[in-house]
DNA sequence: TAGATCCTAATTTTT
DNA sequence: TTAGGATCTA
């Protein structure tokens, strides 16, 4: 058949073999930039035009936009028609499709709503304080993170009391009753009727294992199950698959046509609870499986690729793949040296725009990635001062606005009254005369009532928990306005609804009164939200109307004909919806400018030109975290995605120093640095005994000098050298390495590199870059006096100046950004 | 009940 | 530094 040779026509005969390998288990380790979607899809479009049939092809992603890309991919190969009819979709949505079936089975209304991590955490928090416990012992934040680890970890609270590990583990740090808050906050939940993204996947492990005809059932709806992103998959995701094939246990005769794609090398979400045992134990949990390796990479140019595999290869227990590039050898990767932030940033910039003009590139090629986003206030103060055009990728901006999320409040209460969540945040929004003390009152009612807080507003007996009339009244008048959109939540446009909450709720009229800029500006962003759920009924009403001209031999869908699209729909969508591109204007917003983002959010992307700032010890890898060998890996995974993004260069900055937390801190240069080999590396890192001595040059007597530090440390009194306070502040005890503190036997450490910059000269006059020469004697505004040894550099803008202060010895400086003026 | 002020904590985050 | 939350005060 000549269609089917054309979806395998163009593939390398690697990716061939993994596309047309349809039955048993697979196993498709795809290296970065190996065309893994398109093999991907280009199976599941093969899948179909041997005769599969798509409603039994279930295909999970992690995102709703992996998920949409690969639709309308696989749509263009096997047309429309078949594409809508697969199960795919993220982890989530599939399986809350299943949970709703079943919801009454599992004690929830099939209207369960969805609890978002903020929602989650003010949950907990409640709990917290319903348990009197401190919440200052009880981090809410934490609190809810182990939580969540439990439930991923399919650990329900009776488990989590049974398990002395974990109980130790919590008596350690000082929190033996956080069982009692998961329990607590399970309780809550189910007695709101709603369901935290955790919960979606230990319910739906709950339903497979609980109910074994349902578990059967629902396997049996599918012929092939295809995972994306497999290294990232938790505990609960791998024994929902487990489940859903054959297996000896629960599904005998099940299928065992399970395909997962993935590449260990990008695994970096454990500290969410991903684990990448479960990529690398695949074969041992599918006997018989078939693996395929997609190690060419049609990305990057060879020097990005060699250089990314000799980093990597530094991290052990991996899946042996040799990955390698057939294009151009290419540029190597270069160091970029500051001394701030805000100079690595300068650097960066002006290294773009040269880039730009040498290279005739776009300002949409160029991306600048580091590990924390609070990194991103400098990169833009650069940026914007030389007026290049950005865009900043941090998480979903619009619905994390107050605003926004006050209107979905509503939302939300009107699709589900009994979420206490939104309900609290959302009750005396705008003011209504219900305070602090009427809602700890009806708190209480509603505990001894064992009801929603919306509930308790109707019960009687209120008077007995200090509830006046008047405050029953204010209550009783916002619960009959939510009652009454309510109502007809199933029944009326979600469109409809969205306008009539906003307007009865006053919301909105509370913030157009509000004639500052920030009070219009509220006010413009709940009218986007009203509007994009307009946007939302809209385009899901072209939706089906296609489906239905489509699937039926119908010639003509009317309106009347389409189906209600309801507000809990839009919910349901939003919730499970994170980047969101939000519209059309979101997608202009983007054209043509520079992307700035973390490594994580940068993953499954790729640019010709990419950045990587913050190369230092304490940032990259992090040193946030207790750095165990499995973090320190992870950190190195992560540093791996980074670099792979790249086509065409890669960029490696670093900072001597850097405002972080309010101080001045200073790191050495990334060891990942090092671990790239050098060959690969235009300007590599020279040895540390070199660096140190470089830096050391003339000792300047400890920090006291420069006044700005309080206490005075000598050189070298610790191990870890001049900046041993910032070091010995941020690492917890049990990784110092024991080494006698002042022991002389023990090699002296030398000083980090790195210090603090002396301050500026106040009102220091600079000369302009071009009058500079050698022999000359300066005064830089930071390091005083010094003579310039020699200038070099194609233009004045792009050369250095070899400089050796009096008191700061040598240093290589800009002359862009030096101020100096000469001296004589 | 709202606004002012004080205090504290501070990765990464596909759902 | 700075944002967010909690607490205080009018």
């Amino acid at each position: 058949m000549a269609n089917i040779s054309a979806i395998l026509e163009g593939l390398n005969s690697e990716q061939q073999d993994a596309v047309s390998c349809l039955d048993g288990p697979v196993l498709i380790v795809a290296g970065a930039g190996s065309g893994k979607t398109r093999v991907l899809t280009s199976r599941i479009a093969y899948l179909l035009e041997k005769g599969g049939d798509p409603g039994r092809v279930m295909a999970l992603t992690f995102t709703k936009k992996a998920a949409t890309e690969m639709k309308e991919r696989i749509a263009a190969m096997v047309g429309e028609r078949k594409a809508r009819r697969l199960y795919m979709g993220t982890f989530h949505s599939i399986f809350i499709r299943f949970l709703r079936e079943y919801a009454q089975d599992l004690g929830y209304p099939s209207s369960f709503t969805i609890y978002d991590q903020s929602d989650s955490v003010s949950a907990v928090k409640a709990c917290i304080k319903e348990l009197n416990l401190d919440d200052k012992v009880y981090k809410p934040k934490e609190v809810q993170g182990r939580i969540s680890m439990a439930k991923n970890n399919l650990v329900t609270p009776d488990a989590y009391r049974a398990n002395a590990d974990v109980m130790m583990k919590d008596l350690h740090a000082k929190r033996p009753r956080l069982h009692e808050i998961y329990a607590l906050y399970c309780t809550k939940c189910k007695q709101a009727g709603v369901m935290d993204f955790d919960d979606i996947l230990l319910n739906m492990n709950i339903l497979l294992a609980r109910f074994p005809q349902h578990c059967l059932e629902i396997a049996g709806r599918f012929d092939h199950i295809l995972v994306d992103e497999y290294q990232d998959t938790n505990y609960a995701q791998y024994i929902i698959l487990r489940r859903l094939t054959r297996n000896e246990k629960t599904n005998p005769k099940g299928h065992d046509n399970i395909c997962v794609v993935g590449d260990d090398s990008q695994s970096i979400y454990a500290f969410r609870g991903a684990k990448i045992e479960n990529i690398l134990n695949f074969k041992r949990d599918y006997p018989g499986c078939k693996v395929f390796r997609l190690e060419r990479n049609y990305r990057s140019t060879q020097n990005i690729v060699n250089a990314a595999n000799s980093l990597i290869a530094k991290n052990e227990g991996r899946i042996p793949k040799k990955c390698y590039a057939v294009g151009e050898e290419g540029e190597k990767l270069h160091l970029i040296r500051a001394y701030t932030e805000s100079e690595e940033a300068l650097l960066i910039v002006s290294k773009i725009i040269a880039r730009m003009q040498e290279e005739r590139a776009q300002y949409q090629d160029f991306a600048i990635l580091y590990r924390t986003n609070s990194q991103s206030r400098a990169l833009e103060e650069a940026l914007r001062k030389r007026n290049l055009p950005y865009r900043i990728y941090s998480g979903n901006a619009f619905f994390d606005r107050a605003e926004v999320k006050d209107m979905m409040a509503y939302f939300k209460l009107a699709v589900n009254v009994n979420d206490d969540e939104s309900f609290k945040r959302i009750v005396n929004k705008p003011a209504r005369g219900i305070g602090g003390t009427t809602m700890t009152a009806l708190e209480a009612a509603a505990r001894s009532f064992g009801t929603s807080l919306f509930k308790a507003v109707y019960h009687d007996g209120l008077e007995a928990f200090g509830l006046k009339n008047a405050a029953v009244e204010h209550l009783k008048a916002f619960c009959t306005m939510i009652d009454a959109v309510a109502q007809r939540v199933k029944s009326d446009p979600a469109d409809v609804l969205a306008r009539r909450l906003a307007d009865q709720s006053a919301l909105l009229a509370s913030f157009k009164s509000d004639t500052s800029i920030e009070g219009q500006a509220r006010a413009a962003n709940v009218e986007e939200l009203l509007n994009s759920v307009a946007v939302f009924v809209e385009d899901r009403r072209e939706e089906i109307r296609e489906e239905m001209l489509a699937d039926e031999n119908v010639t003509e869908v009317s309106d009347e004909d389409l189906p209600v699209v309801t507000l809990d729909v839009f919910l349901e969508d939003i919730s499970l919806l994170s980047n969101v591109d939000l519209s059309e204007d979101e997608e202009k917003d983007a054209s043509n400018k520079i992307t700035l983002m973390t490594v994580h959010s940068a993953k499954g992307l790729e640019f010709p030109y990419v950045f990587v700032a913050g190369m230092e010890e304490n940032l990259f890898p992090s040193g946030g975290m207790m750095l165990g060998p499995a973090e320190l890996e992870e950190e190195r995974r992560l540093f791996y995605v980074a670099i792979t993004r790249a086509k065409k260069t890669v960029d490696l900055s670093y900072a001597q120093t850097r405002m972080r937390n309010g101080k001045h801190e200073s790191n050495a240069p990334s060891r990942f640095l090092r671990e790239i080999d050098a060959q690969y590396v235009a300007n590599p890192l020279r040895r540390r005994e070199e660096e140190d001595e470089d830096d050391d040059a003339p000792a300047f007597g400890g920090f006291g000098g420069y006044g700005y530090r309080t206490k005075a440390k000598p050189v070298g009194s610790s191990p870890w050298g001049a900046s041993g306070e910032a070091r010995t502040e941020r690492r917890p005890a049990s990784v110092m390495p024991v080494r006698p503190t002042a022991a002389p036997s023990a090699r002296p450490m030398a000083a980090p590199s790195a210090r603090p910059l002396p301050p500026k000269e106040e009102n220091f006059v600079p000369d302009s870059p071009d009058k500079f020469r050698a022999g000359q004697t300066i005064t830089h505004d930071r390091f005083g006096r010094g003579k310039i040894l020699e200038i070099n550099g194609a233009t004045v803008l792009e050369s250095k100046a070899r400089i050796v202060f009096e008191k700061y010895g040598e240093k290589i400086l800009l002359l862009k950004y030096a101020k100096m003026r000469i001296e004589d």
